[in-house]
DNA sequence: ACCTGAACACCGTTCAAGT
DNA sequence: ACCTGAACACCGTTCAAGT
């Protein structure tokens, strides 16, 4: 296929051929082409070559603006911080509260588990809504009475969850077929067919909800 | 670094410079080359041609027995998935099985996060080793008395939560500085000043435990 | 059946040269 | 200050040719 005919006066100013949204060559705007080149190509299509075509630019421009493609990508995490959703700590009952952020967040982050490495280890100075969040999930939990040297660790232990269950929201429907193998793992394809009889949910949503509500309970024992 | 001087003859049928570990050109062959590649240059250094000069061959005649790079990283999972230490189910209290197992697991795959994206979803018939892990573990869940339609739902929230504490471990120990963002988040900033003052395990190991001992408490209430 | 060597279609990143 | 164009040092993978 090739390449998109050039808008009829290609200005060094102005560029992009006349499409929705405005692209402009900052960090905003190329977390913006980023989010648009993911949902139309997925991560495979994230290249710091097609971001800059998207961009109207030459991929070396890129580098004024970022210094690596890992950049890129804790800028789209960031960006995705920003739209868990935290609103109920401090209007909710905790238990429903820390529900409703972490299903958020589950969802949020199982379209893009290609930043869970990333997030998973990057120092929160580093991402300013990321730490928004953060602030504002401490809050709640102080608010709802746990000792404040249990808030990191309770935290901590949610988000694990919380992307191990992202990953799973993209297993195949058949990841559990043992398939030939079936008859030499005769429990483990009992408690698959009985699960496949009895589910009516997805089941990674059933899943998520029954180690999620055991870590709610676990954890609203410890408030004061 | 010059590459190392080849062995004195170069047999097409007998290759290697005359190291400790014999390698053979087979399934088993590359993934035990790919390990020790792992172990001394970590998962950046495994690429198919340093796999392949490890293996004293082309890196095109790799392609005679795996399909493909991903092939190779799920022959890894499998292999390591057999390091994971299930003996407690059958002969320790299931709790207790549960727990050797969730910390064996994790220590396990938090030396090799680059395999966690691959394992979740990876189909089990594809990891004989893999399957017989959780073979083991839905035995001991049944003979616990678990409820056979909600055990493959609890494995799979085990190991969400087993696969995010694994990324956790990576963490870099200042990965909650909030540096020059801190009076912004005074919450926050609290509660990782108290970790600090009064914790003396490793906090992800904390955050672990705390996670942990919360699901087996909550689903052990789920036996009949 | 399995290996080699050359080639292909990409990557992310750098940097001198321009404006 | 910021962009272009060319180049670099890689990737994983394919395939005709050999044995």
């Amino acid at each position: 296929m090739p390449a998109p005919t050039p808008a009829p006066s290609a200005s060094p100013v102005r560029r992009r051929a006349g499409r929705p949204t405005a692209a402009i060559l900052d960090q905003d705007g190329i977390t913006t082409a980023a989010l648009e080149l993911i949902s139309s190509k997925g991560y495979d299509g994230l290249t710091m070559a097609a971001l800059a075509r998207t961009l109207g630019v030459a991929p070396s421009a890129l580098y004024n603006h970022v210094s690596s493609k890992d950049d890129v990508l804790v800028l789209l995490e960031d960006h995705l911080a920003a739209m868990v959703d935290v609103s109920a700590f401090g209007s909710e009952p905790w238990e429903e509260a820390v529900r409703k952020w972490a299903w958020s967040y589950r969802d949020v982050f199982s379209e893009h588990t290609p930043l869970i490495p990333i997030i998973a280890v990057l120092p929160v100075a580093n991402a300013p809504k990321t730490l928004a969040m953060y602030e504002a999930v401490t809050a709640g939990f102080r608010d709802a009475g746990f000792p404040e040297e249990k808030i990191i660790s309770a935290i901590v232990a949610i988000e694990a969850f919380v992307f191990g269950a992202a990953y799973d929201v993209t297993a195949p429907a058949d990841i559990f077929d043992a398939g030939t193998l079936a008859d030499q793992v005769p429990n483990f394809t009992a408690a698959v067919d009985r699960l496949a009889l009895e589910q009516h949910e997805r089941p990674t949503d059933v899943a998520f909800s029954l180690g999620l509500e055991a870590l709610i309970t676990g954890f609203g024992a410890l408030r004061g």
